[in-house]
RNA sequence: GCGCUCUUAGCUCAGUUGGUUAGAGCGUUCGCUUCACACGCGAAAGGUCGGAGGUUCGAAUCCUCCAGAGCGCACCA
């Protein structure tokens, strides 16, 4: 028996090793594992894009979760003989970086993005970029993943840059892509447009003002937002409602806090003629519903009252004021004026940028936009439809099934997608212009897609939103455009695991992109993990202070423990409570492992692979037999967490507390049958249970099965799953 | 307003889509320097499965309603 078994098992220095190796022996990569034998060239191939992490810092233990669950996936197909992929990749995250970065630059130096310019602040973002890539590098070989690193790409690398300028020219020559003036979601804080999926609503105590615009105006109206009045162009009632009904039609002139406006009063079927005082004030520049219902009543769009620093730019002693302050100012005049009536406490949710934390500021702006509703020349189908048909015919499974309610839910909801950005850390818009003459846009030409070779061409200066390209993230990984050996054999991927909170953001950018581009699914299988709280069920946060490092984790008690931490019970589309005394509990089981290995590899130093087995070990054998059966059928219907447990259970509860004890007796008796049989046994018994829990501890199983006589391949990573070929059960339903 | 999920032992959760006395981990209590392991071993206590109906030979599991908790989307003048 070896000696390392005679001290209690150390994490931190095997693991290291162990990757170290497994990284020599380049098995991660399916095209070494066929040159190697461990596979062949028609093996089956299974698939797994990495979501890309963010390159903002560091990985969180929700990284950490997801590492897990796709490992141990990627480690069951490997076993079983398929032709194995998993791409690793990071993801520049436009927005989230370059403002992780201005914060950073604001403090260490006072300096803002306008101080550096476009080129110096790109710098200091990809200097950080490269910083955080090798940060999380090192903090995915730490958690065991078995990622080929000969594939790796970046969202912004040279390679999915070419791939998203190629799908921009294709949507935008489908028509699909757009550009136009419509009212969008502006972040004053950031500077920028963002989609409305990157709106979080926040519930906030606020006040409901109800006043005329001037005495002699008839209506009554109320709104939460006084300062923006002054650029009110109708009042609108609803077509049923008798108070109002005379006054439809007419015009009204009124001085309204220093600002001249005209007011026309008009029906229309959005006013709900319960809420308030049942007329509502049309503020067209400043309100998505009021520009709809400006576009219904033929007003005008063009009063603008709040610039792109939420600043009242409108004459008199608002001009230049934040719109807070000019609330407070309206509300005097109006006060002064004995124009309110009443001023009421009212809960409103109220939009901020999820990345800043900017109040937004809907302003009309000319951007760019994915029209979701228009019908694909040549297809007849909407990309709203694209999306919706994979998940209701079946082509793509969500797990846990429930999710497909609220995939379907937000795709009927959901409008154009808003994908230029005013930052400067991204895909540069592929959109070249050229004006004749230096002012307006008469007669400008646009090049789309490849740079123009001749003079006097400008590209657009914005960016597009990260979710563009991570949209192409399937195919890209694998040298889309180019028509690569990759693509064929790897594309559709099997398995995207993600979490729930990005199944809008990404997992169905995803299915839009792969559907628009290449006309199949992105993956077959979508995997929803769900976020890791801590223990007392709070999110983890930096300001919480209650985040665990994986890093930190992976050192106290091992990345199999904590990996089992991750996965056992944990049902799909569920919150996870994660403490490190639960992660404890797995360092003990590891422990366990190690001298369960001790125990029989010290009482079978001369085990003899073909005595026959006892007719009682024989019955012993095949409960575990049964057991492999169960968790690999578990494992094929995505029940990972119920293998993991039923494995920890076997291992410490039977094979340790019931088997082991049972062979004392037995090898301190005289029977030598019974002595050779029980001691090739126990051989099996552990060399099996090592193979079933490697895809949730590689490392400690993989450092035991070095030791062992019944080894048949160089590593156990490449070794041959207990269960290969038989029919296995497949429950037709996968949700739980 | 539309939609989704959850409610099972003191705590955190499973319960593989209806099948014998409902499980695990942690915690609690009691006992163990047993030569694989104190990162351990043995034993014990602890649940009318949120409530009320219904379907069924049979329900924690399916249906309806009610109560509580959480979440998503929309509205938010």
């Amino acid at each position: 028996m070896p000696e390392k078994f005679l001290k209690p098992y150390d994490p931190a220095a095997t693991e290291s090793r162990v990757y170290a190796e497994w990284e020599k022996s380049g098995l991660f990569n399916p095209d070494e594992c066929v040159k190697q034998g461990v596979t062949t060239a028609d093996a089956p191939p299974y698939s797994i894009v990495l979501p890309p992490p963010n390159v903002t810092g560091r990985l969180h233990m929700g990284h950490a979760l997801m590492l897990a669950v796709e490992d141990a996936f990627v480690r069951y197909r490997r076993m079983r003989g398929f032709r194995t992929l998993w791409v690793p990749g990071t993801d520049h995250a436009a927005i989230a970086t370059q403002s992780v970065v201005e914060k950073q630059l604001k403090k260490d130096t006072g300096k803002n993005r306008h101080d550096l310019g476009r080129e110096g602040l790109l710098k200091h973002i990809e200097a950080f970029a490269a910083e955080s890539h090798d940060t999380i590098v090192g903090q995915l070989k730490t958690m065991g993943a078995s990622l080929d690193w000969s594939r790796e790409a970046f969202t912004l690398d040279e390679v999915r840059s070419r791939a998203v300028r190629n799908v921009f020219k294709q949507m935008y020559d489908a028509g699909l892509i757009y550009r136009g003036l419509r009212i969008v979601n502006w972040d004053p804080k950031g500077q920028t447009t963002i989609s409305d999926d990157e709106i979080v609503y926040e519930e906030r105590p606020a006040k409901l003002y109800t006043f005329r615009y001037s005495k002699d105006f008839p209506i009554p109206i109320a709104t939460t937002r006084p300062e923006t009045k002054v650029g009110d162009v109708a009042v609108a009632v609803h077509p049923d409602d008798a108070r109002y009904a005379g006054f439809v039609g007419k015009e009204y002139d009124a001085l309204f806090c220093d600002v001249p406006i005209h007011i026309k009063v008009v029906a229309d079927a959005a006013v709900d003629p319960a809420f308030g005082t049942g007329a509502v004030g049309v503020t067209p520049a400043h309100s998505q519903t009021d520009w709809d219902i400006a576009d219904r009543h033929l007003l005008s769009h063009e009063t603008i009252v709040i610039n792109e620093y939420a600043k009242m730019m409108v004459p008199g002693r608002l001009e230049g004021k934040k719109t807070s302050e000019a609330r407070e100012m309206v509300v005097a005049w109006l006060t002064d004026e004995e124009l309110l009536e009443k001023e009421e406490p009212i809960t409103q949710s109220i939009a901020t940028a999820e990345r800043t934390g900017g109040i937004i500021e809907p302003l009309p702006k000319l951007q760019w936009f994915i029209a979701v509703d228009t019908k694909i020349p040549g297809r007849g189908k909407t990309l709203k439809e694209l999306m919706l048909e994979p998940v209701r015919s079946g082509a793509i499974k969500i797990v846990p099934e429930y999710f497909d309610k609220t995939y379907f839910h937000w795709i009927e909801n959901l409008r154009d997608w808003c994908i230029s950005r005013q930052i400067w850390y991204g895909h540069r818009i592929p959109v070249w212009y050229r004006s004749p003459d230096a002012h307006g846009k008469q007669g400008e030409e646009i090049m789309v897609g490849i740079e123009p070779k001749e003079a006097g061409w400008s590209q657009d200066e914005d960016t597009l939103d990260t979710w563009f390209s991570s949209g192409l993230w399937t195919f890209s990984t694998l040298g889309w455009p180019e028509d690569t050996a990759d693509i064929k054999t790897y594309h559709p991927t099997d398995l995207l695991e993600t979490g729930y909170d990005i199944l809008f953001f990404w997992v169905a950018r995803m299915i839009l992109m792969t559907e628009f581009v290449l006309n199949t699914v992105p993956f077959k299988t979508v995997y929803l993990h769900g976020l890791v709280r801590d223990a007392q069920g709070r999110k983890m946060s930096k300001s919480l202070g209650n985040s665990l490092d994986p890093l930190d984790i992976s050192a106290k008690f091992g990345a199999d423990a904590a990996r089992m931490a991750l996965v056992v019970g944990n049902t799909p589309g569920t919150d996870l409570r994660m403490s490190e005394d639960k992660i404890k509990g797995y360092k003990h089981f590891a422990n366990k492992l190690w001298n369960i290995a001790r125990f029989i590899l010290e009482n079978t130093p001369n085990a003899d692979t073909n005595t026959p087995l006892t007719a009682e070990d024989k019955e012993v054998f095949s409960k575990l037999d049964a057991l492999a059966r169960e968790v690999t059928e578990d494992m094929e219907n995505y029940r990972i967490y119920l293998a993991a447990e039923k494995l920890y259970h076997y291992a410490w509860h039977e094979l340790a507390d019931k088997i082991l004890e049972e062979s004392k007796p037995i090898f301190a008796g005289s029977d030598e049958a019974a002595r050779a049989s029980r001691a090739r046994l126990l051989l099996a018994l552990l060399d099996r249970t090592l193979r079933l829990l490697h895809p949730f501890m590689p490392f400690i199983t993989e450092e035991i099965y070095q030791s062992m006589p019944t080894k048949d391949s160089e590593f156990l990573m490449v070794a041959k799953w207990p269960i290969q070929s038989e029919k296995l059960k497949l429950s037709k339903s996968i949700s739980r």
